[in-house]
DNA sequence: GTCTATAGGTTGATAGAC
DNA sequence: GTCTATCAACCTATAGAC
């Protein structure tokens, strides 16, 4: 690929992760060095380049997460697939994302997740359709007491939680200074997958609990 | 308050809510049927009319907040806080916001929680941070075993999961067709507490489990 | 491929009449 | 308080020289 386009695309991705997708065109190609015309050249538009930069950020996750998914499923030799592995190969691959010198990817796809209906609903068409099928049958073989309701609603929950903890990642230190370490992503994994876990399973015991009632 | 103040507000909300904040003061006073000037009369700036209504919005949620959260540590003999209870005081004026012709408020609530960070932050310290103070106490009162780290890492995740959901309550029927009822605001709560409290717990456990193996 | 120059449209804010 | 009219600044996109 050419290297003023590379450029553009470093640099929209950087200033996109700090301060959301109205960057101008100029604020960019100003950060990458180039001419304002540059962005038209080789990108047809603004919407193509932001396209651009979401498939770049989002594309190699989603190969890693089917990539563990593979793994996990290769390695279970009766149906049921083992939760926590599920939810690591569904997590791991955003939370231990691109680790030196581009920490700013975690804060984009925060950014990519909380956009307005419109937007998001054409990334998800495009890039996580596809994922949400297949790992909804894995969950489906991992906690199959749950309801495929209970699922979807456990997974919408988990995502919540690790976008969350993207979306904020460039601020958090300041809010909970000294209580929170960012950085390390594979803590941050490890909580999240004992924490997830534990709520995927926590809506059966509740439905089990309601039907032992009655 | 002016009635025209008052159609601005309301009109911008919901507009905020669709597309995010950057709406055109235009955009905004024609949905609103007042004059374009009347903005800038009535508020001084457009930052100034996103903050009354990032305040108008948040500031009913704390209060409920802290009413609930009130009752839970009135009943409480002794110091141990009825964990369920505590989340339920946390997410459930948020599950729970306006019932009826006022959806929009909770995709307006999820949009304030996730933009950028120089806007977070301001937010953050003007609206959540006595919030988040007073919940770490209480948290602190319902799972004593776990660590100050641990129980900001959970409220995280507790907060994402639920921020998430409104975030994305517009597209989600779409997204997921007959699985999920964004509309039933209870049904929602329920699942939100018993997923998030079992997180909360496990967190002590997967310890407790590293220490006995020690 | 890269530049300058500029078209054509939008934005937030305000001055001044009523 | 509410209006019209307008300013100055910004935006994306493109035409055309090199």
């Amino acid at each position: 690929m050419n290297e003023t386009k590379i450029r553009i695309l470093d640099a929209a991705e950087r200033l996109i992760a700090e301060q959301g997708l109205d960057v101008s065109l100029r604020a960019i190609t100003a950060a990458a060095g180039v001419n304002l015309a540059a962005v038209n050249y080789h990108f047809q538009s603004k919407d193509a380049l932001i396209d651009a930069i979401v498939a770049r950020a989002i594309e190699p996750v989603n190969r890693r997460r089917l990539e563990m998914l593979d793994a996990v499923e290769r390695e279970s030799a009766d149906g049921r697939l083992p939760l926590e592995g599920v939810l690591r190969a569904f997590l791991s691959p955003l939370t231990e994302l691109d680790p030196r010198g581009r920490e700013h990817v975690r804060a984009l796809m925060g950014r990519i997740y909380s956009v307005p209906d419109e937007f998001i609903r054409r990334v998800f068409d495009r890039h996580l359709a596809a994922i949400a099928e297949r790992f909804l049958e894995a969950f489906a073989r991992a906690v199959p007491e749950l309801t495929a309701e209970e699922r979807v609603w456990s997974m919408l929950f988990a995502i919540g939680a690790v976008i969350h903890v993207l979306n904020w990642s460039g601020t958090l230190p300041h809010l909970f200074k000294d209580l929170v370490d960012v950085s390390d992503g594979k803590a941050l994994t490890e909580r999240l997958i004992a924490f997830t876990a534990a709520g995927f399973r926590s809506l059966e015991h509740t439905r089990q609990l309601e039907q032992s009632h009655a």
